[in-house]
DNA sequence: AATGAATGAGGATTCATTCAT
DNA sequence: TATGAATGAATCCTCATTCAT
């Protein structure tokens, strides 16, 4: 009937609810694997027609999920990168916070991490929105600029930079949150990755200097 | 009848026709939307019969896949790495040649993230076996460790920038193979990737000096 | 989307009208031969997926099946049992009216036969749990052993004497059902059957006593 | 090619073997899970095609089995009956040869019995000829007429007693055969069953008086 | 707002059989 | 004789979606 037609601000608890039994269906099984019946049951829901009632298909949901999580995922990192001063320190904050989210939120980070690299359509074409993706790295690459600008960082293709950082990033996410291996901890090996990109981008020769 | 029992070295001709299929179509729809009817209709079969013949399921021919593409990668970037002299650039090396891979051989390329981030079955576990996709760190983080202890390179955790440097990489594998988007060429990007790569693992010091 | 998860009491109406067909194509083609396929299509269904939507899977149909059956059967039988007095007599009337049933309910009893003797998974398992198998003749054996405590029967050993009862009628009820040769009406075969095995349990001696 | 165009008389050492692992595989998944995949298997051929090279279909490979069987099971009982003296003394043979082949060739004893059962083809028909099924009890219902005339057996219908013997011999030896409840030996079951349809016959006072 | 039955296409896989070699 | 690749129909089952209630 409606379907999402008019996109209500605040999530009617109904919706609330499959999109919760989604983000944990999608982090255990994957994306594919995560079909309306499996998250019909962990919802507790008796049927798929509930879904298709309040989303208008797959793409809707992931759709609402990624905006979820995301929004998760900024608010919880926005406090830490701005109490952080100045760009290098921002860039670390970034990191840090983005890779400690994997204690905090583990199961959303899991289940966005597999959106990103899998959900496609059956003509494989990409569920989500290719801006939603560009925009992470767009932001990063923005702030480096300016920093370099500001003789913050050294001299690196920006572009480059910000993929190389959400990449590693997100693969060693990926590890944490796969494994039990417990080699280091979320927050010695977030230090270390900060660490890495602050002697890649050459900072800290302009923040010691 | 036969699928698989006994693994012929040399592939049976229909069984590589099968894969070099399978290849495309993963390139191109990915993992999940790679049917055995899709796969059987790019390779010109007339029914998904043929592939169950040849392959004792759907994992049996992703993990032929897989040794196929990882085959074709090492065979392409083992020259190049080998011919370097000295541990700084022979990361340099595996890093590029593994970008320009981008270049050469988009489309296995292409599967091989797809499977690697997306492969599950059923009941949501990994499709490829574990092994392969930390024995690509494990060769990394042991060249890395080896290189500290020679004085090659700085002080940082080689774990860590291993899984850094592969999902950096992938990463920007990704973003070349995805798009039409020419911001840089894949060549200029693997050198700027290997650039960071050595400044971060402070390699410029044991090399200049 | 149910598929069973609550096994209402009350059939759903399509469930009954499921396990109908499935009766009259188990009866008609046998256990192995009654596909969904078939079944959708005797009852009318434009597609299979409907049956697997009432029901879990071919084992949990065959279930159900069996179970009506041998409830349909059980009622019919029970009132001529209870009718009888005494022992010999109630053994008459187990016998003769599930002899009976031929005429009155040949279809459920034609599938019956075929289910118990044939339903087996793709393991080579049997598909009906063994204790149905074995209830019926633990019945009757424990008849016997209390008709001999009572000495209303003769001295034999109850155990194979039950499996030579169920064995024997489930033979005639075989060719009764089969075949249109009309050597004997069932009612005289029934007859037959219950005085043999009066005999062979030395019921007359006891009853004419 | 040929496919048993002209039926040799010895079989040739492949149709032979193939036969046999028919049995085995019958015996052990049942007739409908022996599919000629897994008799091929079980008979250490790499494929499919050499039983069909051999056997004109299913229904012949099956008829094969059922002959095979039964030209080793009437030479074993055949040996027992022919040594009785009398026909009561010949039925207690046949009856207890037959069950005590339990001990001796369980295998095809076992495959014989989900043939006769379940062996339907594709239209339901049955597979084996109705004859081979009717001719056992025909010959026993014979050799029941001949004795009533000699005053052997008392009075009974010899059809439904032929009938009701077979069954009980066969559900006694389905009993023996599925399962490792060691109630009593095949051996005393044997020598109940016959009891039991000696008295049943009548047989008793025809040969003590 | 919610239900749950129904749909029909598509999923992987197994089947007996054929045929060129 | 024998092989094994090829066929295409048929197997059960799951899918996202629709619709009357």
């Amino acid at each position: 009937m409606r379907a999402n037609q008019e996109r209500t601000f605040t999530e009617s608890g109904r919706r609330a609810q499959i999109v919760a039994a989604a983000i944990e269906t999608i982090a255990e099984l994957g994306y594919q694997q995560a079909s309306f019946a499996k998250i019909a049951k962990k919802a507790g829901l008796s049927s798929t027609g509930m879904i298709s009632y309040h989303f208008a298909g797959k793409a809707d949901l992931v759709r609402a999920v990624t905006e979820e999580i995301v929004a998760t995922a900024t608010t919880y990192m926005q406090e830490r990168i701005v109490a952080a001063d100045g760009r290098p320190a921002r860039l670390r904050a970034y990191i840090e916070s983005n890779i400690e989210m994997v204690a905090a939120h583990p199961t959303p980070l899991r289940a966005l991490l597999d959106i990103m690299a899998g959900a496609r359509d059956a003509s494989g074409e990409l569920q989500v929105d290719a801006t939603v993706l560009t925009a992470r790295t767009d932001r990063i690459e923005a702030e480096l600029r300016d920093g370099q600008r500001a003789g913050e960082f050294g001299a690196f293709d920006p572009a480059v930079m910000a993929i190389a950082i959400t990449g590693a990033i997100d693969a060693l996410v990926a590890r944490l949150t796969l494994a039990t291996e417990t080699g280091s901890s979320p927050a010695r090996c977030a230090t270390e990755l900060a660490d890495l990109f602050l002697r890649a981008t050459g900072a800290e020769h302009g923040s010691t200097a």
